[in-house]
DNA sequence: GGCGGGTTTTGATCCGGGTCAAGTCCCGGC
DNA sequence: GCCGGGACTTGACCCGGATCAAAACCCGCC
């Protein structure tokens, strides 16, 4: 068991209903728009009145579809979601990893439907905030469509770091490094982390086939940077790491 | 020569000065929102005062530098431009080629600086947009808004693309598909291309040596699929080239 | 506790594409 | 016209990581 108990809810367990604004704001990608450009309490309840918070999903389950028309976008508010483009081949690849208060869809803008499928790793809930009311808001909250951009942006900037020509010891201790970062922004610990995804998943993402994880993983162990145990990870030397990954995080 | 004379101009090489809306739009990633959207005069001279046309660069020369802070997005006129990172090892990664019409710099908005440098391939010239003019007005006219987003997302499919595991010819293909697409987009011939990038550029940005371009591209000459004489490529058979690409273009 | 399926590890082998080293071609300058 | 340097091609060889195959592990379930 992680110190987490394995599982990623946050703030915390109880916080399940809807709440009020400052619990919903905390838990949410929006939640600095809301809680720092200090909007009134009726541009909150614009925002509130778009989101719909979803039923639970369980391990497996799908929450769009890859062709499905672009309607909404999605942020994680418990659990770990993946997404996933299937090929012509049936080759499954994977696009990405998402935590609680990330947003998951806003690539299906552009051809108007979603590029990719997006599934449930454990049981996952989310917000779900319906795109064109959310872009109406943003003319009138320049907050969110600022933070609409910058994580669009984001979006960019990381997909280009994964596409670069990189070697596997880069690209596994780049991948630690940035899931430790993402967990250390929401509370949990820097340097135990736990994986949700197996090792297929992990090498799938990272252009690498799962022997080459595990024994990539398992070489970082020889070498004292991180210590395995099943899904536990425990970066032993996070210096050592960013020595390797220098390349791939560029500054 | 190329057809076009081997210089990207558009929509016409006497349309330099300011011209008329009509004229400046038509030649501008922005077009489709003024055009089809039917704004107001005072909505489009908005545009026009926040839009400033840069002299020309000549060929090596840098639009932005990486790190620089970000403060607009530019839309190329004329020529082509590419963007790059270069990392701690001195390694050159490209991230990719601009032609006229289409937007650079947006992924600058994340870290509020550019997390590349753009560098024109030929002699370029560009529009210049300053950042935050432009998204104070995406707040009053949803369609530039609109546009933002979409371009923004595209951006996203495509570097997932780039990203993904494919081989040497299944990237060509869909690169030489892509350009063409691009290129009849604009006006210019699907099927007769001219490559203003030398091979290593192109090698690099599809994460090949320069070597194995060289190589694949006689195979596809070989195989009948391309004519290749210098840095213009005629595709014989679209088709095949599609069908080869068919993993990476994905329906 | 023992069985069965999925996940992970480990070892042996293979191959696509990288690297290195020569050419060859092309074009611009004198 | 000739020379020089960069871009491009071609061939020989090599290596990182993929693939194949088999074992070990893990956990839920009967």
């Amino acid at each position: 068991m992680s110190p987490q108990g394995g599982v990623l809810r946050w703030p915390s367990p109880q916080d399940q209903g809807d709440g009020d604004i400052q619990r919903f704001c905390t838990t949410c990608a929006f939640g600095r728009v809301c809680l720092t450009d200090g909007y009134d309490k009726r541009a909150l309840e614009d925002l509130h009145c778009l989101v719909e918070h979803t039923a639970p999903m369980h391990a497996g389950e799908e929450v769009f579809r890859h062709g499905e028309p672009f309607a909404a976008i999605y942020a994680v508010r418990a659990g770990m979601v993946k997404t996933r483009r299937i090929d012509e081949q049936g080759r499954e690849q994977i696009l990405g990893f998402f935590l609680p208060g990330e947003l998951i869809g806003l690539n299906g803008l552009y051809t108007a439907r979603y590029p990719c499928d997006a599934v449930a790793l454990d049981t996952v809930t989310l917000c779900r905030f319906s795109f064109p009311q959310l872009s109406v808001l943003a003319t009138r909250l320049p907050g969110i469509q600022e933070t609409l951009f910058r994580l669009m942006s984001k979006d960019i900037v990381n997909a280009a770091l994964l596409g670069g020509d990189y070697s596997a010891d880069e690209r596994l201790a780049a991948f630690l490094l940035n899931l430790s970062d993402r967990f250390a922004e929401r509370g949990y610990s820097a340097t135990r982390l736990h994986l949700m995804m197996p090792r297929s998943d992990i090498a799938n993402y990272l252009r690498l086939a799962p022997e080459t994880v595990s024994r990539v993983l398992r070489r970082f162990q020889d070498d004292g940077l991180i210590e395995v145990d099943k899904r536990e990870v425990h970066l032993r030397s996070p210096e050592r790491l960013k020595h390797l990954a220098r390349c791939v995080l560029q500054q």
